[in-house]
DNA sequence: GGCATTCCGATTGCATGCAGTTTGGCATGA
DNA sequence: TCATGCCAAACTGCATGCAATCGGAATGCC
């Protein structure tokens, strides 16, 4: 009786996987079409399966779903980078505010050892990298054993990968290591303001790093930059005036 | 051309939406079941439909899927509400940030008349007054234009609105009405640590009028209660100890 | 009477089929 | 050469059908 678990894993949930850690370590790329019957042939399942998983990533925002037509890795614009990364910063202060002073030695131990990891990527593809900081930051986040900052900062950590994979320029996020061993210390101190603003400035830092304001615009966003072109007559303030406050 | 729009509105978003207000006005309480092919024959749909329905609305964390099972109405836990209503505060602090000084008169206007309609919904029926506070919360969301932090925003309000269904006693949340207007005030004058402010208290103080601890067992969560009594024998700190900070 | 077992209806998991829409190439004409 | 219109292939939207699984009632056993 016991040992049955969960016997059946779920077709749907295994596409969803395998296509997710493809999104994030950039084997799809933003903008790389996902048809149904392609992705159900290749996991040896129907559409409607592909279809189902498709419909669970594009609610994590990886994936983007118009209607009748094929779906796409989700390609983030600038601004919408901005937004995601500021805040995933507030939802990782919450974590290490719960977890300051309250993990035990096995905990720090496990941490550690997955920064030795990552250490021990350096050098190898950068997609690894990226791949192994961000499972520490959920890592993190599933120590709370909060269910809902669990999903919201997976979620908005993956959406970073993609981020990174679309903004970022080669070789910029590495030396997020050390800031990771900072963040422990700080954890295992139990000085919670510490940790706060540790884990704030390095999300910034990888933010900053990762994030540069694209000069040539990268890949699609061709409609976007059409638009203010569309405009019969530029005369007077085109439309309504876009209310965001422009940040740091 | 012009005129056709999105001529089809997607039949799964309309059951979704449906059953999305449902549970919100508690029209559905936790725990109902959502049986596929009988909501399917409602909308007039095919299981089909309503499965990636509830699919969506599981995904939003309203709706609990079990494999095999039928789906029902999600039953938060206390501790997940209070989880819960910690990070919505972090996001909409960061919402009110964006839009401090920001909005046009017209905005200001829309959510003064919002808040006006709040006052007319006095005295009627709790679940309609806490419906239109949360849309009071999303249309402040919407306004900053950015994707990511309204669907973050609506999700989550949507989940407070069904821990309150939960665990709130009854006649608890009108007197918001004149925080909001507050809120309103604050935002239009510009102050953006002023308006921050008011809103992480607004949104505590909801929190705290709400949730009651739960003394005595409400509904379900029978599990739960009976848990520590499967352990063998409580005779060491049973288990891993858990890590969560107690927060206020 | 209390407890384990068996069996059947209810319900989900998944695949397939058909109709409607979009896409992209090709032919036609200026 | 370029623009235009048409058509077939590709793909999605949705419904239905079949097998597997679950929950609960009836049954048998002590």
């Amino acid at each position: 009786m016991a040992p049955t678990r969960n016997s059946k894993p779920d077709k749907a949930a295994i596409i969803c996987q395998a296509l997710r850690r493809a999104i994030i370590e950039q084997a799809l790329k933003p903008g790389t079409k996902l048809p149904e019957d392609a992705l159900g042939e290749r996991f040896g399942a129907s559409r409607t399966i592909a279809r189902h998983a498709l419909g669970q990533l594009a609610a994590e925002g990886l994936v983007e779903l118009r209607r009748n037509r094929i779906a796409v890795v989700a390609t983030p614009s600038w601004q919408e980078a901005r937004d995601t990364f500021d805040i995933r910063i507030e939802l990782e202060r919450l974590v290490v505010r719960q977890l300051a002073g309250q993990l035990d030695a096995g905990q720090i131990a496990r941490l550690r050892a997955h920064v030795d990891a990552e250490d021990g990527a350096r050098g190898g593809p950068d997609t690894v990298s990226i791949r192994l900081a961000t499972e520490f930051h959920i890592l993190l986040a599933e120590m709370t054993e909060s269910p809902i900052l669990i999903r919201y900062v997976s979620e908005i950590s993956y959406r970073c990968c993609l981020i990174l994979a679309t903004f970022s320029r080669p070789h910029s996020s590495d030396c997020a290591i050390s800031e990771h061993r900072a963040l422990i210390d700080a954890l295992e101190a139990g000085r919670v303001d510490d940790v706060m603003n540790l884990m704030h400035h390095h999300l910034e830092a990888v933010a900053d790093r990762a994030l540069v304001a694209p000069a040539k615009p990268r890949g699609r966003d061709i409609m976007d930059i059409l638009a203010p072109y569309a405009e019969p007559a530029p005369v007077a303030p085109a439309g309504q005036p876009r209310v965001r406050a422009i940040m740091r």
